[in-house]
DNA sequence: CAAAATAGGACTAAAATAGTCCTGTTAACT
DNA sequence: AGTTAACAGGACTATTTTAGTCCTATTTTG
């Protein structure tokens, strides 16, 4: 299974919600509550996105976290990016070099073409995306090779 | 960072190689030589992807392994399925039921919808396109979301 | 100045992954 | 027939990653 993690899920829900009441100040806490996850946990994923400048925060008493803009701008590969650092399938696409077997790999080239139909899907989504009802995406099509490429880490 | 094991690294790795040569058979002592890897882990790998069919084997002394088909015919997203089980970003969108959370998340379809995404991209790269040369890949292209969907678990 | 928030980092516990090993089966070769 | 080279399949261990918690500092409102 091509994982993500459940920080990554969390964020993704957090997201949404917050994505449903634009400009509406949240705190961690109400969060928390509202979604029956850990206080702690939940700051936890909150501080890394607002980090990431996904949220807008206001600090002190009153304060709390709001999207940085609009939802359309958010990115499924900003929101991964924040959570689980560059997207990349292995580690010598993300820093090029020292693996045990790089001298005669030949295939590092090759996983950057499969990062990038990957990075490439997921810049595609947006957080837009995930507000609208599912019934509004679309169904199963084929997409030629030709189509898929590119992007190295927008 | 989205993540991809290191065994299925290596069976890339393998496959590719076994690409080059198609019709040869290759034991697993061989391949673990000459990449050098760990001979019981390259077995490990290998017996997984000869599970899931992908590679043809003959038993007995002098057997070996060999591809089952055509390069063009083996997608990453076979090959990722058959080392790390079926290609879901999250739990929920395998088994559909019984996360924590599950009552009020309603993100759960919304996760199909970047799954479809990814799958999609992993259905478009084939092994053949990671024995061509990387200058042939093309490059960067914006993909409308309209043409990104799709594909519950092909 | 007290209370409600965020900021940031350190630590612990739990889970997933990688790697190894063992025992059984199949087939070639002598 | 016996020995050897190979695959099949599963169990186990160690390592690494991830998740979750907690503590201390800072900011801002009332």
């Amino acid at each position: 299974m091509l994982r993500i993690g459940k920080l990554t899920d969390y964020g993704v829900l957090l997201l949404t919600d917050m994505a449903a009441a634009p400009g509406e100040l949240r705190s961690a806490t109400e969060l928390a509550d509202k979604h029956h996850l850990g206080g702690a946990t939940v700051a936890k994923v909150i501080k890394l996105l607002s980090k990431a400048q996904l949220l807008e925060t206001v600090r002190g008493s009153g304060g709390g976290y709001r999207l940085c803009c609009e939802a359309s701008a958010i990115r499924m590969s900003d929101i991964i990016a924040a959570l689980e650092g560059p997207i990349a399938l292995t580690e010598c696409s993300v820093h090029d070099g020292n693996c045990s077997i790089e001298s005669d790999c030949g295939v590092r080239t090759h996983w950057q073409v499969i990062n990038n139909a990957v990075s490439s899907a997921l810049n595609n989504v947006t957080l837009a995306d995930l507000v609208k009802p599912a019934s509004a995406m679309p169904q199963e099509q084929h997409i030629p090779l030709t189509a898929v490429g590119g992007l190295s880490r927008a």
